[in-house]
DNA sequence: ATGACGATTCAAAATCGA
């Protein structure tokens, strides 16, 4: 059985303590982390090695976005993709020899600033071009892949609180929803949130933290683990750790975690 | 406990997130 969580931790450096709960409390052998917010030399490398972490690879970046995957399972950082050819650390490719060549791809989608508009926002232009790149490079994948991250897309009608008003948010446009769906098509991932929790059940993995103290549950799925098919057929449990949302200065996403009979 | 986001950075106010 191999474990592996995916969470947007919004600064490695300031969370570490709720990190090393999580590790504790839930033992995955491997952890995806995004929004580490901090450079490489920054990151808390000897906390995770003490943990049992000892693979680690960081693609890092000052102040902004970052991406690291620790695991207790040897692996091999192969590729660092920057799908929006601006520079940004946003994500960082292992595989893993000793579970047959297994590859995870850690990524950050880019948020996509406020407007739905390409021509008036030149964030949420990026973000629909990253999302082409990685199709591009989706369709020519050829080994079991798992592809987890903040994709800050929330795809279906149930993957929030108020579909309709949300119809015009940045993360739930028909326009990112279309873009996204033509990234599933290009290797039939399988989406793993969706396969043990089946639509319409509710699976939110963030809430603002402008909001969440009103307590209305005003979520949205924007975290996933896709796998490629016939891994996907190996992954026998999945669950969203909802709790570490209201532990002591919490992330604004919780972590995913999928268990694979590999 | 009578307000109400939280992180980063040339360290105060600006910018970003989604």
């Amino acid at each position: 059985m191999v474990k592996i969580t995916t969470w947007n931790i919004n600064s490695i450096r300031l969370r570490m303590p709720i990190v090393e709960r999580y590790l504790k409390e839930h033992a995955p052998d491997v952890l995806c982390l995004q929004e580490i917010k901090c450079q490489e030399q920054q990151f808390p490398y000897e906390a995770f090695r003490e943990l049992g972490y000892e693979h680690i690879a960081v693609h890092g970046q000052k102040g902004y976005h970052g991406v690291a995957t620790v695991s207790r399972v040897p692996m091999q950082e192969f590729s660092r993709h920057d799908w929006q050819d601006n520079g940004e650390a946003r994500h960082v490719g292992v595989e893993f020899p000793s579970l047959d060549g297994l590859v995870l791809e850690n990524v950050y989608i880019p948020a996509g600033g406020d407007i739905p508009d390409r021509e008036k926002n030149l964030k949420f232009g990026q973000k629909l071009d990253f999302l082409e790149r990685m199709t591009r490079w989706a369709e020519k994948i050829d080994r079991p892949t798992l592809l987890v991250g903040d994709f800050n897309i929330a795809p279906l009608e149930c993957d929030v609180y108020d579909h309709k008003a949300l119809l015009k948010v940045v993360s739930h446009t028909p326009l990112e929803v279309e873009t996204l769906d033509l990234l599933q098509g290009a290797h039939d991932w399988v989406d793993l949130g969706r396969k043990h929790i089946p639509a319409p059940e509710r699976n939110y993995s963030w809430w603002s933290y402008r909001t969440y103290w009103q307590g209305k549950d005003r979520g949205r799925r924007l975290d996933h683990m896709w796998a490629s098919p016939d891994l996907a057929a190996q992954s026998v449990a999945h669950s969203i750790a909802e709790d570490t949302r209201d532990w002591e200065k919490p992330s604004d996403h919780v972590p995913l975690m999928t268990e694979f009979d590999l």
